[in-house]
DNA sequence: TTGATATATAAATAAATTAACATATGTTTG
DNA sequence: CAAACATATGTTAATTTATTTATATATCAA
């Protein structure tokens, strides 16, 4: 049995749930998916998900918050992309895991 | 930038979002934690993790019925072990990302 | 400057999660 | 078989999160 390096102190326990229960969506992980290509418009979002505008605003700002994402305005648009790539890696995570 | 390797289907990322939910919680991600070292028993995991009984297994039987643990009694005690190891992996995972 | 487009915000509600407490069940031991 | 121990279950309350609808703000183009 693999053992886990190091042990994780409390409070990074407790900001490792904050950021998954931050992804733990249908949705967000859509975002992610497509994020992970490059940034992209609200609009595009929008389109990629086939969810209403307000909604994924939502999403995004919360996502946005917790640290996962950010953006940045070009005109009318607003591009959001993902702070850092890694988190893709979590895809890989889950489908090595037999209950996935 | 990375790009995810294969796009997961609908129903896969409801699978995954369903899981990260399931362990996207402190208590829970400590739990994994404990046990990627070895099975324990309920007791054993309240004490590592400080949890009042009814509340601890509660946890574990959500995780349970998700398909991360497992468990068999053996007496008076009931065991608990991660159905997969490769779940543990998610801590090198979220450390790697610079917002945690 | 007005209208159109893109996005955000606010408020209300619905739904899900977590925690706490009380009680029940299963197993061993005397 | 009764008491003790380990764990599970049921119920409710508290809290958090997600969704919807309506409205506001920002930017561009005519």
């Amino acid at each position: 049995m693999t053992v886990v390096k190091d042990k994780l102190e409390a409070d990074k326990l407790l900001k490792v749930a904050e950021i998954l229960k931050t992804i733990a969506h249908p949705v967000r992980l859509k975002i992610i998916e497509v994020l992970s290509d490059e940034k992209r418009t609200v609009s595009e979002l929008m389109e990629a998900t086939a969810i209403e505008q307000s909604l994924i605003s939502h999403h995004l700002i919360k996502m946005k918050d917790k640290g996962v994402l950010s953006s940045y305005r070009e005109g009318k648009n607003v591009y959001y992309q993902l702070v850092d790539d890694h988190i893709t890696k979590i895809f890989d995570c889950m489908e090595g895991c037999s209950f996935i």
